[in-house]
DNA sequence: CTGAAAGCGCTAACAA
DNA sequence: TTGTTAGCGCTTTCAG
């Protein structure tokens, strides 16, 4: 029943490798025929069998996408981006799901392995070491995670972190807290890195609280901590959890933002419609997906994957390029921050209301213009 | 670099066809031989290419999953439990979305009828003429459409909408709106036709405002459409655009529920942190993409695919069995709907409070108990 | 129970 | 420019 390179071949009277040369090298064929083929293929509805082409030129032309939970909405944005940039490259996409856990996350690679030519690993939990090692046997591009040897995709959660901090202390808040996010987690370490830091430059404390799962629930069991602990304002380390958070406070009595206030990170679209809306770091998830793909086709052209004849695979002459990107984020100031108990003292300019609110700009299309390059 | 069943022979002393045995018909290798070439395979890292297998068995172990917008909340679960369900059965699961394009669909079964067994096509926007003739491609299982010779996993939202409205008449509203989803969508005409006939039986006018995009934007559009037709209870397509509406009556300085009184469809997570929280129709879209992916595999193991021979494919006896699972709706009651103008009177029963609230409660695991066959 | 051989649909040298 | 041939990694008759 289905149509293959042979029925093509008989219909239109040439040999099946002069099919496949139109399909695969059409400036190899002269035009007649040429158009006499893809007519032929056109009305026998013809389609090259992908995995068959796979078995000898080394390449798939699918490519795998391993999320750690796609319900949670951070990522359902990212898995569109991706798919979308990867469909308009004649790429298909894999997409799996780990439930947070590093040790599917492994499965996973090896099971996706030899049906893909690459494989996004988003924000995975596994260590450092075990990724490096899978690397070596699929191209991996890694989102949410920066590892020396392999390309990145990295938005600026430490940049993010600061200003979040910065405005709460410009608010005049010195009791904070952190809720921290999943073990394993380099966005999570890198927020709390950055938040200590500038917890303490603005002379403010900082309680870290965590780790936690990055979910609703997670935010709403830190609630009575929160509360109990003190603090006047909490960044979460995702909105999700400052959702959760809000949820929980309200439950408590406790008013938001003239009480405790609250700062999430992801920008996701729900933060728009709480009460109070969610003041958040927002990161450029769409973006991310974009240019993860591209870096896994990037390094997919460069590097040939099969040579005939012994069988043997040749990895011939080019070193893989591991650019690492750093996409940037923002502060988007909605109504969960309010002013804190020393508003208005010791730090008089700035403690006000702080810079404007900003509007999330979900950076175009161009990889490298969607960011800084920080290594190479 | 890849190993391959021919490393694995060598390094256990067999031929090819023993160690190929052993993975896809282990009985009918002698124990001793099994576990040595087991062993061998394993410290080699030996896992067979599956699509080098799928060119001779015909089965690619792989299924398709079209979504027509990833990004809507709706759908993450439904591709959540899909993919978790594909998984447990050893299958991988390419996830393609069509921004809500008929076309986009078309295309995408065709590229990917080769390479999958099976393809899921949830809330499918192009004609059923279009689907009958491309399940002649591939076999499809259907979500959220019905059609008469293709198997079908529904939602009740006939049922759910008609609980929605006579929760509303009982409420006391008469002036009701109902707001449209996209052209093209089943479920969108079932809860139209549903709504219109239990508005009719309570004595209420129903008004209906549509075709709309089902997103937020669409129902913060309709807001003073809504606002201007004096209408005091909205029914919305779906939980998308009755938070769009929220939105947009909160701007108009509307008030929900006290002035207008709003109910959507769908229960996503989202709607319980909406302020109102949303009154609902809960959809069990997890236990949909289980379904769906239990009849799509279901019928793969029933209809063999290639007989070895001349190399024609014989569909071999079994006519496809085309079971329609209807899966239940629920409206879960919370506090975007009250009482209106007619409270208390004519319906004297009914018009307090109605019945209390449900919970939403996702069917277990099994096929058939998750809902009714309704034809096969 | 195991080996030999053919072939799935396709591409890529090599010859003509 | 086209046909011939070998073979990608695997499964599956068919003998032995």
């Amino acid at each position: 029943m289905p149509v293959t390179i042979r029925d093509v071949a008989r219909a239109s009277g040439v040999h099946i490798s002069t099919v496949s040369r139109t399909f695969s090298a059409p400036h190899l064929v002269n035009p007649e025929t040429r158009v006499r083929v893809l007519a032929c293929a056109e009305d026998l509805g013809y389609r090259p069998n992908r995995a068959a082409r796979a078995l000898i030129t080394g390449r798939t032309h699918n490519i795998g996408l391993i999320i750690a939970d796609i319900a949670n909405p951070f990522f359902p944005p990212l898995i569109k981006a991706a798919e979308s940039q990867a469909r308009h490259r004649d790429y298909h996409v894999f997409v799996a799901d780990t439930n947070e856990d590093a040790a599917a996350e492994e499965e996973l690679v090896h099971a996706l392995a030899k049906q893909v030519d690459g494989v996004l690993l988003c924000s995975p939990r596994m260590s450092n070491s075990l990724i490096e090692q899978l690397s070596r046997e699929v191209p991996l591009v890694v989102v949410n995670r920066q590892l020396a040897g392999l390309p990145c995709v990295l938005m600026d959660v430490g940049q993010g972190a600061r200003s979040a901090i910065e405005h709460l202390a410009g608010l005049g808040h010195r009791e904070l807290a952190l809720l921290g996010g999943p073990r394993g987690s380099w966005t999570s370490r890198e927020i709390r890195r950055a938040a200590s830091a500038a917890a303490r430059a603005a002379g403010a404390d900082l309680t870290v609280l965590g780790p936690n799962p990055p979910t609703e629930t997670g935010g709403l069991a830190q609630a009575e901590q929160v509360h109990r602990a003190g603090v006047t304002a909490v960044l979460a380390y995702n909105d999700l959890m400052a959702i959760g958070l809000l949820e929980g406070l309200d439950a408590l009595g406790v008013r938001v933002p003239q009480e405790v206030s609250v700062v999430g990170v992801d920008d996701i679209s729900l933060s728009r419609l709480t009460r109070p809306k969610l003041t958040t770091v927002a990161t450029p998830t769409a973006a991310a997906g974009r240019t993860a793909v591209d870096m896994l086709l990037q390094q997919d052209t460069d590097l040939p994957r099969t040579t005939r004849g012994g069988g043997a695979t040749v990895a011939v002459g080019v070193r893989r390029t591991t650019a690492q990107v750093m996409l940037q984020t923002e502060l988007v100031i909605r109504d969960s921050t309010g002013p804190g108990p020393y508003a208005g003292r010791e730090r008089p300019g700035t403690a006000a209301a702080g810079p404007g609110p900003h509007r999330r700009a979900d950076p175009g299309n161009p990889v490298v213009a969607a960011g800084d390059v920080v290594a190479s």
